[in-house]
RNA sequence: GGCGCCUUCGUCUAGUGGUUAGGACGCUGGCCUCUCACGCCGGUAACACGGGUUCGAAUCCCGUAGGCGCUACCA
């Protein structure tokens, strides 16, 4: 496979969208599954929109997704500078080639005298386009004018009557009229490029083979293309990715819903899962299978098997897909991930006791801090009792059976209630035998166990939750519920 | 409005002329079980519509409708 050099080229507005994670996605599984580079450039070519701190926040989250640039910004590389307002001058240099090859020219007008021209155009029942008034001015009179200094832009000259095709490897080809196509801005007035002449002039002098993108950028395209023309130089390929659409099949925006991976990130969602969903918002294995690592999705992705329509974000699946890896992660690795927000209980109640609790309420979890609150409800002062459960309490035989479970626990010797399998059989043993004098057994005899010890109706296990309160308190407890259960008698 | 792209279960999708239209999430029934959850087994639900082509169309062609994108001195 020849090496692909592909890039992500976002503009530094501050966080990482989902649909920018998937673009920047497959970028680096194509550079990596080809031996190629995976390059990051900054287009930071509106100054209006600059935010501060955005690059850093991009390279922090890229590192927390464990995707990793060959050349940007940070670390450099052949072809930079790799932040556009770092290359200026490249701009203006291949401006004037334009300019002398007669494929741009200057601009006078205002945007106020633009805005009344389109408000006219759709007024006429015309698509509004650029009516092209500055580009018959003549030479001297323009040279003139831009000397004295007066605000101007440079547009590029589309020639009329061509079809421009576009050979896309998602889309095949898609021809578009070149009148149709606007006489675009190329140089801001500020004397910033606008993305298009950056884009196309970065993206041949860095060498990129494969520009694969959003979808939105597609009826572009055209003017990209005949830059390319213009300059004299051979285009990438073009990959125009479908677009990740809001629940209602917009595109996805803020404004419904999280769309920042670090959203994500703070909602307890591993990068992994992530990245996995994000990589089948579009592409398609080919197979039934749908968990896919990193390492296996270079190995496999393909854009052939890009499909062409729009996919909306679906966030239950990630939560989903989010628990199918949580379930991958051991027991220490799991106490470990949340042991910052357990710290008093673990205190309190011993490292061992947690541990165990974590291992034990693991099943189900979406995120850490579903175990997190699991494992704080447990160890949590019990709620008030429910009524249902505090009428079994009041049952003869449950009242009774309770004394002999209560001495026969209180025999478990104290070393034993740290051997938690030990424990869990001694428990389950004990409450038959507590239970068996008094015909209580099975479904009464552990609805009546778990109506003294929580009060609940749900709950965990109680042969495990007697192990993670232990002995003091599943025998207070016990003697509380022993009591309400005799003064209920003799009232 | 113009130009462009798109269209299989609610959602993500498989499917390239002959399939009981498959999988996953969700929802749901059952099993397991001291409860909940997990797990296991099952169910639900789709080819946008209309014309062709063909012995035969989700698959090919045409049209219609709908959705989305672009239409900035934003990217």
């Amino acid at each position: 496979m020849t090496p692909r050099r592909t890039r992500y080229a976002p503009s530094p507005t501050g966080y990482l969208h989902v649909g920018g994670l998937r673009t920047a996605l497959y970028n680096y599984l194509l550079a990596r599954q080809s031996g190629g580079a995976f390059v990051l450039r900054i287009e930071d070519t509106d100054q209006t929109r600059k935010v501060e701190g955005a690059v850093e926040n991009l390279y922090e989250i890229f590192a927390w997704l464990g995707l990793d640039f060959d050349e940007g910004p940070r670390s450099g590389g052949p072809v930079g500078p790799y932040v556009q307002s770092e290359r200026l001058a490249i701009y203006n240099d291949h401006l004037q080639r334009l300019v002398t090859t007669g494929h741009a020219y200057p601009c006078f007008c205002s945007s106020e005298a633009l805005e009344i021209m389109r408000a006219e155009q759709s007024a006429r029942g015309i698509s509004p386009m650029y009516d092209r008034r500055c580009r018959t001015l003549a030479r001297d009179a323009a040279r003139t004018r831009i000397a004295s200094g007066e605000p101007h832009v440079w547009r590029m000259a589309v020639p009329p009557g061509r079809v421009i095709a576009v050979d896309d490897l998602i889309r095949g080809t898609v021809e578009i009229r070149s009148d149709t196509v606007d006489d675009q801005v190329l140089m801001k007035s500020d004397g910033f490029p606008t993305y298009h002449l950056a884009n196309v002039v970065d993206d041949h002098w860095m060498e990129i083979t494969h520009v694969v993108r959003g979808e939105e950028w597609l009826t572009s395209t055209p003017k990209h293309m005949l830059l390319y023309e213009f300059f004299g130089w051979t285009p990438p390929r073009y990959a125009h990715l479908p677009l990740l659409l809001n629940p209602d099949r917009s595109k996805m925006s803020k404004r419904s819903g999280d769309v920042a991976v670090e959203d994500y990130r703070r909602r307890g969602i591993l990068p992994e899962a992530l990245i996995n969903h994000v990589a089948l918002l579009g592409w398609h294995p080919g197979d039934d299978r749908e968990l896919f690592g990193v390492r296996d999705l270079i190995a496999e992705f393909s854009l052939e098997r890009v499909g062409k329509a729009g996919a909306v974000f679906d966030v239950t699946k990630l939560f989903w897909m989010n628990s199918e890896y949580l379930k991958e992660q051991s027991d220490d690795v799991l106490f470990e991930r949340i042991r910052g927000e357990l710290g008093e209980l673990i205190e309190v109640n011993g490292e061992a006791r947690v541990r165990y609790a974590v291992a034990s309420l693991r099943g189900g979890i979406q995120t850490y801090a579903d175990l997190t609150e699991r494992v704080v409800q447990v160890f949590a002062p019990a709620p008030h009792p429910d009524n249902e459960m505090a009428r079994l309490l009041h049952e003869s035989a449950i009242r009774d059976m309770l004394g002999d479970f209560i001495m026969r626990m209180a025999e478990i010797e104290a070393a034993q209630w740290s051997e938690f399998a030990g424990l869990e059989d001694r428990f389950k043993s004990v409450a038959a035998e507590a239970g068996k004098p008094y015909g209580v057994k099975g479904r009464t005899l552990w609805r009546g166990l778990r109506a003294a010890l929580t009060g609940q109706p749900h709950g965990p296990e109680l042969a495990k939750l007697v192990g993670m309160w232990g002995r003091e308190r599943t025998l207070s407890q016990l003697g509380r519920a022993l009591d309400t259960a005799r003064n209920a008698l003799s009232r």
